[in-house]
DNA sequence: TTTTTTAATTAACGATTGGTAATTTATTGT
DNA sequence: ACAATAAATTACCAATCGTTAATTAAAAAA
């Protein structure tokens, strides 16, 4: 009776959720204010109209898309981590992950909403938070876990370490946005994750 | 004959330097796009025809807000490590005074550009990559002092430990853009410092 | 076949965008 | 006083912006 059912009317040409991934890849190569509604159109297949019925107006739309890009970023860590049974490694899968799905010349779409959109957004910057924060907690219990299993030193302060991760990513969300290599990318991130999860020795300084 | 000289015609309201300094500032906060032509004006004290007289289209306006946003922060690293004699110092002076520049809720107008622009504008992308640059051949400098004079450890990869840095800076950017503290960016920044520039000892895993 | 339902389509709205041309105002040089 | 100069000001341009209303087309239900 859902997906399947006969409805009365028109059909339509475009299922919604095909319209929103459409819309969603728009937002995130072109930016909220550099898509247009003529952009939208032409991403998703369907007219002005039909966007306005469907989705509302263009900034419903654009929170749609954001909801949208978490659940498949989220979904993507998951399955990358799936089955992975040593707590370091799957923080290293998770990652790499979302360096994975930050293409070359577009970066992250949270990432350039942050930066775009959040600081005349209230709406869009709680949802970023909110997002931001469930990543951190993912993350966090990840390097208690490996504290525990004793991969990392006990020491390593997790908040602390969490942050120097995320927002080095975020760092290197904007360089990918201006073409930085997903290669290069990796390379670095594996160097910073271990430089936060690895221990220090004191160093005697001059 | 030149900042003196008294100019046949109708006076300006405003100098050229100083316009181009408020100019500077409304792209800082609003962006490239998000600043019409209207708020150059209203931020400038210049009508548009002025604007145009002066610096031509936006986009050239734009460039030249760019260069001197990169002439105002290379000098305010270069006065906060004047007469610091220690490289390594002068690294922690030289970076704490690029995050004091990115204000809360506007970040550093270079990554947000980063972001916003470079992406779809060759020029711009040209011109931030040669600061950028710039920026990290003076870090690399340092850390090869650093190195010399062994405050740091020679092992360290110089490119490596400046790339390690400057992506962190962008990191702190985009939050800072969307609300982080200049407390909080200076603390994690140090973090991230003492991490790069410190030894790792080996550390036994399970 | 007619009615009902839903979407596609067309056309248009006022506002704002970046950009110019024409004119007016204020100053210096002669 | 009068021309020359340069900036301020006003008015305007076509194009595009996000948004909406009215109409048409295509399917199911009666």
């Amino acid at each position: 009776m859902e997906s399947l059912a006969l409805m009365a009317g028109r059909p339509r040409k475009a299922e919604p959720e095909v319209a929103l991934a459409a819309a969603m890849s728009a937002f995130w190569e072109k930016g909220y204010e550099g898509t247009s509604m003529s952009d939208l159109t032409e991403a998703t297949g369907l007219h002005k109209a039909s966007l306005y019925k469907t989705f509302g107006d263009k900034h419903q739309l654009f929170v749609s898309a954001l909801k949208l890009y978490f659940n498949k970023t989220a979904q993507a860590q998951k399955v990358s981590r799936s089955g992975e049974d040593s707590p370091i490694k799957a923080i290293k899968k998770s990652v790499t992950s979302t360096i994975d799905q930050c293409a070359e010349g577009k970066g992250c779409l949270a990432v350039n909403s942050l930066i775009e959109v959040a600081p005349f957004d209230p709406e869009i910057d709680r949802i970023l938070k909110q997002f931001r924060q469930r990543l951190e907690n993912q993350l966090a219990r990840l390097v208690e876990e490996a504290k525990e299993r004793q991969q990392i030193p006990a020491s390593i302060n997790t908040n602390e370490a969490v942050r120097l991760i995320t927002v080095f990513l975020h760092g290197l969300s904007a360089n990918m946005a201006a073409g930085m290599k997903v290669s290069k990318a990796r390379t670095l991130l594996h160097d910073q994750l271990d430089l936060v999860l690895l221990p220090k020795k004191k160093f005697k300084r001059t």
